[in-house]
DNA sequence: AAGCTAATCAACCGCTGCCTG
DNA sequence: TCAGGCAGCGGTTGATTAGCT
């Protein structure tokens, strides 16, 4: 038996909203907040589908949304965060305030790409064009999760923890101050490296990067839906900040205010970013 | 000015995963 | 434990606009 559909199909609209359609879509979300998209159409006399209702709505019509043209610092963060997450649009989204997965997602495909392109750069693995498979990235090469089930995203009540892999080059490493578990060298020697050897023999080390993220306390008030998901929640901090270089990656990243679990980076700063992600890329 | 092509982006579609009974 | 309902996500489509000949 296949599912129902989301709505009558034969009573409602398509296409472009008008402005009628998204006057009454504002009003009523004013009104009554959002949530509940299924019901939401026929309370708010529009026939329209309420998939349709809720993309209008955070793509288009949501008063926080930042229009215009895309900053150079947010094409890096762009890049550097689809490095990190692949083609998830509404993660790297979450880090972009005011911006929609679907605008990053239409931005990357048509300008990003090629700027990469034109770099020398493939825009899905982040490798130099020219690069061998096997062989050693630049500087870092952060390998994305081509699937869901790769990057290990556990929901742990307040805490997530997800580890990936990453191959950094065992030179850069060398210089780096910071542990694979976050911890600077001064108060806890680095964890073994396994080492390994690519077909070229030349020798690079794999490094487990392990992200703790410690949820804050306080998430976005009209959160209905099923954002009670951790993964939702970490949507709603979307400040995410760099600093240093990219010669070897020590990734940390945390909700709310100071160190929180088993975190122990120095990623400390005062201020606003204590209600922020905080993510250190040393 | 007209016709064609490329670029852009809003919207749709189908799938996935979470929640609930 | 399982099935159904739902919201959300990512890929794709298609209408519109811009640029070129």
């Amino acid at each position: 038996m296949g599912r129902s559909p989301c709505c009558e199909k034969a009573h409602t609209n398509k296409g472009a909203w008008t402005k009628e359609e998204d006057q009454r879509l504002i009003d009523y979300i004013r009104t009554h907040g959002e949530g509940c998209w299924r019901s939401l159409p026929k309370s708010a006399g529009l026939l329209r589908c309420g998939k349709s209702c809720r993309l209008r709505w955070i793509n288009y019509l949501r008063p926080d949304l930042k229009r215009g043209n895309f900053s150079e610092e947010e094409d890096e963060l762009i890049i550097k965060l689809h490095s990190l997450l692949g083609n998830k649009w509404s993660l790297i989204a979450g880090r972009l305030p005011g911006r929609t997965d679907n605008e990053i997602k239409n931005y990357w495909n048509t300008h990003i790409k090629r700027k990469l392109m034109s770099r020398g750069i493939d825009p899905q693995t982040h490798r130099s064009l020219n690069e061998k498979p096997t062989s050693a990235a630049a500087a870092v090469t952060v390998t994305p999760p081509a699937k869901p089930t790769q990057l290990d995203f556990k929901a742990n009540n307040s805490i997530l923890d997800f580890k990936f892999q990453t191959v950094v080059k065992a030179e850069s490493v060398e210089e780096n101050n910071c542990s694979t578990s976050g911890m600077t060298t001064d108060e806890e020697p680095p964890l073994p490296r396994p080492v390994s050897a690519d077909a070229g023999g030349e020798r690079r080390e794999e490094l487990n990067l392990e992200l703790t993220i410690g949820l804050a306390t306080t998430t976005r008030p009209s959160s209905a839906s099923s954002g009670n998901s951790a993964e939702s929640k970490l949507q709603f901090h979307p400040y995410l900040q760099f600093s240093g270089t990219a010669e070897a990656v020590c990734l940390c990243w945390q909700l709310g205010g100071g160190a929180r679990g088993n975190c122990h980076c120095q990623c400390s700063s005062g201020g606003r970013q204590q209600q922020q992600i905080r993510y250190q890329y040393c």
